[in-house]
DNA sequence: ATCCTAAATGCAAACAATTTGCATTTAAAT
DNA sequence: ATTTAAATGCAAATTGTTTGCATTTAGGAT
């Protein structure tokens, strides 16, 4: 989905297109990983120092109204954002050295959604996370 | 692993056997399912009225030292403690309606291991939630 | 183009969850 | 029993997020 597109959503939504809106949001979009709030703000301060942080806490509600934003929550107890502009539910490859974030289709197996089902489990939704260390980044832990 | 041998693994690492301490990890133990750190505070003041929430809060910081604290974070932003005493890595089964969590076995597939391989990602760990509705939940809402 | 109104924003204050400093208590080694 | 480092309770501090309210603004109506 490209940005007009995310822009078109917000407006048939009902959404105004402010400034401050359109700077968060595109902040979001041109980011190639999930970023922390601290990241985001500063992305946007950067174009608009103005931007308040309690608007780009309220630009989430927004974003979460129209299924767009994915909220990723490592182990470490922080919290990334990410535009999910997929079509179909996907996961991510999270690279625990730069933090670089790439999605992939999804993965339960046949025989392990047998076995939830063997237990008489309706499953609904399910989050995947996986860690590890992308091309780049074992390349370089490996000179080291 | 039974009580005893978490009291024994904790003691010698080095932390003393406090009363409070006791009662803290026990209610973890003797609970079904993860819970919150208001019920996790519920069921200890039970055993013990005096005993205070950064107490429990500092008890995580050994659990977690210990490698027996697992923390749940649902997508509704909420955390969740159970005490994680299993040999091999597993994940939950977590029933939306009645908050029951069970354990199940490993499951990403060889083929889906090969996916990520293909992309020569470096996989450390991963982390997997699965939210639905459990047998008894299931049937109960068939009856409304 | 100007006017109008509901929505959006900035700001400061409120709130919730977690952490910390410090005086006191306690487990357990001596 | 004595000693001492670790653990606790309490209150205050800190952090992250939300809210109330006065002001501004987008975008439809005129």
């Amino acid at each position: 989905m490209d940005f007009n597109k995310v822009i078109e959503l917000l407006k048939n939504s009902g959404y105004k297109l402010t400034n401050q809106r359109k700077i968060i949001i595109e902040a979001l979009y041109h980011s190639d990983k999930p970023i922390s709030m601290e990241e985001w703000l500063l992305l946007t301060k950067d174009k608009n120092p103005g931007i308040n942080l309690s608007t780009i806490y309220r630009n989430i509600d927004v974003l979460e109204d129209l299924g767009l934003l994915e909220k990723i929550r490592p182990k470490d107890g922080s919290i990334k954002y990410t535009l999910n502009l997929m079509e179909h539910h996907s996961h991510f490859l999270i690279c625990k050295r730069c933090g670089k974030a790439e999605a992939i289709e999804c993965c339960l197996s046949k025989e392990f959604k047998k076995i939830i089902e063997d237990k008489e489990f309706d499953l609904i939704e399910h989050n995947l996370e996986l860690y590890g260390y992308c091309k780049e980044c074992h390349t370089e832990l490996d000179k080291k």
